[in-house]
DNA sequence: CGATTCTTTGAAAACAGTCAATCTGTGTGG
DNA sequence: CCACACAGATTGACTGTTTTCAAAGAATCG
């Protein structure tokens, strides 16, 4: 039942049956509601998740109760907090579904072993943190040198398929701009295109 | 003559005399003065680069001259686009020095010899991606979450040694904001604390 | 249908950017 | 050694953008 992920490594390095085998042992599925945690401030990340159906975001609350989202993860996305998976440090996120999803666990031993195990799961890992690394180089890029309508362009662009599913609040909460200001840019485009 | 280097890589994984004859080998060290560029928006980054001595910078230019500084490089620390030299696509970026400097520069062709040969030099350079992209989101959270006042004093806080060799027009690009806005920051801050 | 959450709108205030002028320090050439 | 040029930093007045707070409208869910 973990065909998701099958069809979604296929893709990538084209693993055997033996492999997947090993891969859905390692694993346990878990279905989540919307609104509900897998990770909250505080904890240590022990674990790796793939997104096999929905969308979670992973944010950080201010003093004022304000989220700050840092990234969305939708179907065929992981997510985790890296920093703290890596450190072994609690984390200063939370990590929450934004609609009901499906996701496959990986707890950090069985994680390593898979990396280890099976070769191409290890480098496909690796691959995955350096595109990681570029989206940031380039959401760092928008976010110092665009206005609010430039960000939400970029992030139209960029998202296309998160534009039509995640709520404007969530929305201006990664972009770093209130809801109100991106309802209002909202808009100033829609007049525009008229 | 790469003693730089050498030390460091001994600090990382106690690397082997032979082994760093390789690393020797495989690069080329260069004296740049200040101002100069390795590289230009529109090349292709076909080099990774450590600096040895000195300072440098990756940054955009927009259509108005505007200078936004997505990274700096100082002694012990690594540089190059790496986006461009994955996708083997033109950078978006220019690098150029900030202060003096002395880089050692490795070609494509021998760094990935180099990962292939000596394993743990590879999974530095991995683990030195992972630890990129924690500083990326952690620098995402910054720049979606802070005010201008708060994004520097967590810049004082992340890179006290930046701070203090950094002219601050480039802070500013960096931090996204214009330089009057950090010189009148500065004057609150000072006042403050008096 | 009612309750809750999300979105929009308006007016005022806070914040950051622009443009122009001045000030400061550094380094260079006469 | 001085005078000058130059780049970087600061200041002031003004403009424009974004936030804040409050309220009203839409949409969604049980």
């Amino acid at each position: 039942m973990l065909d998701h992920l099958y069809d979604y490594l296929q893709g990538k390095f084209a693993i055997s049956k033996e492999d997947y085998i090993l891969v859905q042992q390692a694993s346990r599925k878990r279905k989540l509601r919307k609104g509900q945690y897998i990770l909250q401030e505080g904890e240590i990340c022990n674990f790796v998740a793939f997104v096999a159906l929905g969308c979670l975001r992973n944010f950080r609350m201010d003093e004022k109760g304000q989220e700050h989202i840092v990234y969305f993860a939708i179907e065929n996305y992981w997510t985790g907090d890296r920093e703290s998976y890596v450190l072994k440090e609690p984390s200063k996120y939370y990590i929450d579904c934004v609609e009901d999803s499906e996701i496959i666990l990986f707890s950090r031993e069985n994680f390593e072993l898979l990396c280890a195990q099976i070769p191409k799961f290890g480098e496909l890992m690796n691959m995955l943190i350096q595109k990681s690394f570029m989206a940031s180089q380039n959401r760092i890029h928008s976010s110092i040198s665009f206005s609010a309508e430039e960000k939400y362009q970029d992030f139209l662009n960029n998202h296309p398929k998160l534009a039509n599913r995640i709520p404007q609040n969530m929305i201006a909460g990664y972009l770093g701009m209130t809801p109100e200001t991106l309802s209002r840019i909202r808009n100033t485009i829609k007049a525009r295109n008229t």
